[in-house]
DNA sequence: TGTGATAATTATCGATCGATAAATAAATCA
DNA sequence: TGATTTATTTATCGATCGATAATTATCACA
């Protein structure tokens, strides 16, 4: 090793293609692990990979340890710091902003493997939901509340109540149980995922309006 | 057999006690595989029962004719009949109406064996959901529907639109997701489920009032 | 071209799966 | 009570599971 050549561009060290390997299988484990469930066996998930199975455990020492993998590569870094931006961006109505957040979030979760992968940890009780659920109150379904009530020109309360709380998750909820029809039950929605978030953001700014108006007299 | 006594009530035969056992393997089979999903053994499910292994295959030919029978129980005749005829009380507000129908029916489903089976069945393709999408749609949500235009004194249109049915679907979703919250997630609530439906309903009220108000000019 | 390192394979382990056969306990009835 | 049926158990099957050991193929480098 040490050996210094007269050419310029260093070989690409054969470690790399190791990492890349490494890489590539977590993809795919997330991919199979997505449509079949984590009780699939390793030795179909090799023949989807189109290796033998023992090769997964000179990458993997468990199969725990795979799906650990795929978890974190799914779930991790998912939030992007420019959504929080654009939440409160009050150059813009909140309807605007709105729309704009539910349509990047939902390009990034809703698809099969992301919405499956979330319902298997669900039903299992993997320490993923539960993060994620407070993640979405925290940074969504509080800041949603709390612009609603600057947008009205009211004092944003400093907590955000119960009610208010479980109103956003009707918003959330009633969002992503489209994608749950499309991508769980695979069943046909009766519009494009655009259509419905403006539909169901519409619906949610005059019936919480309505609700908190008549709430406060 | 064929024995008549003096004696008036019959005796009560003895294949009754066989049949009991069957439904009660069943009923705890609906606990067992909500709780730890279809992929569980069968040993472990019967020392949940209380006995041995090789029991199950004298009431069932096989695991998966007992999961079939677990789906059966679970999900067979849960309609209820008067559900349709609360929907179109017009002696009463839409409002009440949908809170009665929306306690009644969530009171029914949102415990953690009927929506936990209902995710499990969802992700493996059972053919469960599928018909039930359709159930909800045909009674539940092109109801609703045509119940809020009559109630606004506007003829209901003869079939209910592609974006009247996804508001409808908001409105649905978004309720079933608190129990997706309660009894997957395991995550707590902010507020009690009939305060939840009662603040739903409401704010699909106002929320699809408004949209079709401004959409109908 | 030959040699050492490493990736990928074949072969195989013990454990567990669904399912069956044989043995036993319990209940029924002459 | 004794014989017969039926419910339940013990013992075990072949298949498959995750995981490991031994073997073979591949490739960089002197």
């Amino acid at each position: 090793m040490g050996q210094a050549e007269g050419n310029v561009t260093p070989r690409i060290p054969k470690r790399r293609s190791v990492t890349d390997r490494r890489q590539q299988i977590v993809e795919q484990a997330a991919e199979f692990f997505a449509r079949y469930g984590f009780d699939a066996g390793t030795r179909d998930f090799a023949r989807y990979l189109g290796t033998t199975q023992p090769l997964l455990y000179r990458y993997f020492p468990t199969k725990e340890a795979l799906i650990r993998e795929v978890y974190r590569a799914v779930y991790l870094d998912l939030w992007d710091e420019n959504w929080a931006a654009l939440l409160t961006d009050r150059t813009k109505t909140l309807r605007e902003r709105l729309i704009e957040f539910y349509r990047r979030y939902t390009d990034k979760i809703m698809n099969s493997r992301w919405m499956r992968l979330y319902l298997y940890a669900g039903l299992k009780g993997v320490e993923i939901n539960q993060p994620y659920i407070r993640l979405v109150e925290e940074r969504i379904l509080s800041r949603i509340i709390t612009e609603f009530w600057l947008e009205q020109d009211r004092q944003a309360p400093e907590t955000v109540g119960a009610e208010d709380m479980e109103a956003a998750w009707i918003l959330q909820g009633g969002i992503f149980y489209f994608g749950v029809r499309r991508f769980v039950y695979d069943v046909p929605t009766y519009t494009d995922k655009d259509a419905m978030i403006a539909n169901a953001v519409d619906m949610f700014l005059a019936g919480y309006g309505d609700v908190m108006r008549r709430r406060l007299g």
